[in-house]
DNA sequence: ATTAATGTTGACACCGGTGTCATGCATCGG
DNA sequence: CCGATGCATGACACCGGTGTCAACATTAAT
């Protein structure tokens, strides 16, 4: 197997290196005949440019980095997706980085990940989306980023958002509807901004509807299964029962679930729950969750998108675009039945 | 924030831009009093070599692919995650290709991520460890690569093993002590290799017991939740319903639980199941399943070590490790009541 | 003291591309 | 018919490191 070079290219071509890169990069000003003549030679010797020299050359990575701490590997696994197939459509490369938001110094730890790895950009995703500090770094250090599913933090920057507090308020007035007025709720991590976000949904729905905020129906999760099961234990066994919980993700409402069959609560026949983002584990057991589907790899596919291409025009152009989740019903919800 | 290349520290350091590059690589023959004065000029100017240059002149990327094609998404970060670790330790970077064994030809598209991202090595997870023509092109083509868990396919090359036979005879004969004899068995997907060890091991397990194999008894499933119900119903609902259920992986088994509960069979009262990975899902649901632990995190760490220091070792060596699963009771399993 | 062996250092080409600029040639307006 | 303009092309330096080899300094052996 001879390696193929640009070098080989040009002899065989019988044309300068210069030219055959134009070649490869579309460049105008090249004669049909002679790009024609390049091409055949690139056919010829089965021909592939090596992206560690040309990215020498451009002071370049071609690679985009994908940061994240989150405790759910669905919402990873949906999160790459989408971010890999961006970067093969842009023949970039997708570094994935996991990192603790409250592990090591933050700021340390990115900044040994970019200047070891030449990252061409970031990709934030919650509950990185919405630091502030990181945020202030990569613009000081003139690194392009992007940001995925941020609330709190506004900043002039590529922003892919979701609007959690509409579909949390969605999802409320699903369970009013139903005739449900005791509606406890499970809040996520406080780390996330989405977790404020989906509560504000949840008080907005109750308040039209007159019903007054219980604090004893309000527990603090985090996200994790774990938590879930203890908040459930909480709210389900106080004296007055609400008959429906509304869980900030699958996995907390999946522990709900768990928690009201070892109590031997049937739902949704005496519980309703309701959860959030549409992970696997919503279709996986039985009875099925009620939840809102986000668009996770579409909104990250555009993240990546529009963060390559920002990378590649003349000027940095800021977005902002909103994604809007679905109200998806299974069989965890049910007609309040006294 | 100036660029800091070699040749300013060569500069800062009143030494030739080799010398630096003898004292980044740790080469001997170098005094140590350069040596200290070159460290010194790191420090001071806060010098990060360049991967890229490195990689052109080195002709490396630096870059280990992780080749997978696995609906299991926990399975999927898992062996990220193993892979992750031991990339960074090895200051390599990890470049994720998710693929079709089935979709378009799997070796244009090998051919294609080779050349284009100049892979130092590649890992193979299943089904890909066992692919004969794509180990066949690996090693035409030169190309490092360790195969995680493969079974079938015995190859002089870098093999991370587990003994799926082994753990699935053991799970069976946990069955079989708590007294069931009837013991219905879903396969996983034909392109696995894992799926045939796995019925081995089930199929050993009753020999031994002296149970004959029923053939409506055995279903064909292929890993997904919806195989796994599909399953679950021909089983469940056939006339001489079995008293266990063992489905290869712990989404069939969850499914096996849904349809279980659908049908009101109480698990593991009326049915005992068992599944195999120790899924998130296997704890997630209730009751939890009684599964097999495999440590996948610690077998595809141990196989990108393996395969980066046969990288950069003179010769390439091959070696063979084998990693045990590990029995978990959980509650989806009781002693068979008549 | 002389020679040989060993350790330390730097000049220079090279990896495989891209940017800059100069050059040659054809076309065009006056 | 000539200079101006535009297009096509190639020579060459450069990106930031590493390998080769030669030069020089030092030490050991005779």
């Amino acid at each position: 197997m001879e390696k193929v070079t640009i070098n080989s290219v040009a002899k065989h071509a019988g044309v300068s290196k210069k030219t055959v890169s134009r070649v490869l990069n579309n460049e105008p000003n090249v004669s049909d005949a002679t790009r024609e003549k390049v091409q055949q030679a690139f056919k010829e010797l089965n021909y592939r440019p090596n992206p560690i020299a040309r990215g020498l050359a451009h002071n370049r990575s071609f690679i985009i980095g994908c940061l994240y701490d989150n405790p759910s590997k669905s919402y990873i696994t949906r999160v790459q997706s989408g971010a890999l197939e961006a970067c093969q459509e842009r023949n970039y490369n997708l570094l994935i980085h996991p990192c603790e938001l409250r592990g090591e110094p933050l700021i340390d730890n990115i900044e040994t990940l970019i200047s070891t790895s030449r990252l061409d950009g970031l990709v934030l995703t919650p509950p990185f989306s919405d630091n502030k500090e990181l945020v202030d770094y990569l613009k000081l250090r003139n690194i392009p980023y992007a940001r995925v599913a941020p609330v709190t933090l506004d900043d002039e920057s590529i922003s892919i958002k979701s609007n959690d507090t509409q579909a949390a308020y969605d999802i409320t007035k699903l369970l009013l509807s139903l005739g449900h007025k005791e509606i406890a709720f499970i809040k996520g991590h406080p780390d996330h901004s989405a977790t404020e976000a989906r509560f504000d949904g949840y008080v907005k729905a109750l308040g039209e509807e007159g019903i007054a905020l219980k604090p004893e129906f309000v527990a603090e999760g985090n996200f994790s299964y774990h938590s879930g099961e203890d908040s459930a234990r909480k709210i389900l066994e106080s004296a007055a029962r609400p008959s429906a919980v509304f869980a900030s993700n699958d996995y907390m409402a999946a522990a709900v679930l768990k928690v009201a069959s070892q109590m031997s609560l049937k739902v949704p026949d005496d519980l309703s729950i309701v959860g959030f983002d549409n992970a696997p584990i919503a279709r996986h057991i039985w009875p099925g969750l009620t939840t809102i589907a986000q668009p996770v790899e579409d909104m990250t596919f555009r993240a990546v998108t529009l963060l390559i291409d920002s990378i590649n025009a003349a000027e940095i152009e800021n977005m902002e675009e909103i994604f809007a989740g679905k109200l998806i019903e299974r069989q965890s919800t049910a007609q309040f039945s006294h």
